[in-house]
DNA sequence: CCATTCATGTGAATAGCTTCACAAGTAAAT
DNA sequence: ATTTACTTGTGAAGCTATTCACATGAATGG
């Protein structure tokens, strides 16, 4: 039975790559947990014990081989091959993403995108030409289409991801700011912009220095 | 003593936030904790643990009252008010933020936008003069700005950070893939959409429905 | 070759978060 | 007035995640 790598845990991998494709751009051969910490401001222990769940890649004494462990973690991450995207949605988000040089850089190559705009099917973003959304699940298919970002409004959301998912599509990152419905074998992550801005305004009325003072 | 509120609690406030939003427009009077769980996949008990940490809401045999809830959610957020925000770049992403309407609805106000390009400077987005990002300091306080959004390459975003937090700013969304130094007394939150997308497919590569069947 | 320094990997301990379970309160029906 | 059906608010229990602490191994310098 596979071992269950928490939410977190993955989340850190993303970073702990990041980090290693500096340090290795620097040149570093080795890096130890407690540099890794250091940079990403973690602690050593659990930059540790996360690794350790996927195998010992270190050197006591010397720490982790950079390029080694950086290529490790793309491979545990699936970073390392190229995954067929398809955006939905083509507004001020979703242009946006379709330029978004972090996704390539990663892999995640957005190759269909569909809107249900008469002005946009037809036209060229980067390359690509805008599908109808009508033709979703057929186009979905035909292109082999891994994961699907949706940049909609909200209203229409749950729609298309019925769509989505009919068209076979296991993974979705939406941006609609809703709850989206999706059966079990389909991973569904959001992406809300709004919410870390809330958390930053929650923390400035909260716990702001000046309300410090008043503390018991 | 204030009781410390854990990260996911707050930005599950937020869900709260939104579930209500709707609830209220569909006239609800009143919601249960398990009502609302259910539109947002958590458990009724942490809904009211979350709740019960800022006061008693709710009645007995009732549930909450939908719109007093939603104000007193917005209150806690600090949602209830308007925040003047800034924006340094204009690329993609910036140019993609300052049109999302989302923000607006929040009370998130970007006033300002700050560029270092010199055919962006004195352009007009949706009303805004983009200014140089060489007067950036003078201009954020003599603007009161309250919040900086940086959607800048990483190569730049420290040493625009520097000037933020000299500027007096103590909260900062940062869209660049980098860990950015701020210190203690400014809150910096880190929006990586990169990230997401990585966890998908960690979640395709480990977890899809064909592993299963290889499990002991 | 030995001592010293460094740093991993990991059980154990701790801390933090979520869920359970129930007393207590409310409303509605009879 | 009493019963029934709900639902909150919250200590306690359970679970998960993080940190501690140390045995173990590697490299370096004298």
């Amino acid at each position: 039975m596979k071992k269950k790598i928490s939410d977190s845990s993955i989340h850190r991998l993303s970073l702990y790559f990041r980090a290693l494709s500096l340090f290795e751009m620097e040149n570093y051969e080795t890096v130890s947990s407690k540099e890794l910490a250091k940079h990403e401001k973690l602690t050593p222990a659990q930059i540790r014990k996360d690794l350790s769940s996927f195998g010992s890649f270190g050197t006591r004494g010397l720490g982790y081989p950079v390029h080694e462990l950086k290529n490790k973690i793309a491979s545990i991450l699936g970073i390392d091959r190229s995954w067929r995207v398809a955006l939905v949605g083509i507004g001020n988000i979703g242009s946006a993403l379709v330029s978004y040089k972090e996704f390539m850089k990663h892999g995640f190559q957005i190759i269909k995108l569909f809107d249900n705009d008469q002005r946009k099917i037809g036209s060229n973003h980067k390359g690509i030409i805008v599908s109808d959304i009508k033709n979703i699940q057929q186009e979905l298919k035909e292109s082999n289409i891994q994961i699907v970002i949706i940049s909609v409004p909200a209203t229409v959301a749950q729609n298309i991801v019925d769509d989505v998912v009919e068209a076979g599509v296991k993974a979705i990152l939406n941006f609609a700011p809703i709850n989206l419905r999706v059966p079990d074998d389909v991973i569904l992550r959001n992406e809300n912009m709004s919410m870390e801005l809330e958390y930053l305004s929650f923390n400035l009325v909260n716990y702001s220095q000046e309300d410090d003072i008043e503390e018991v």
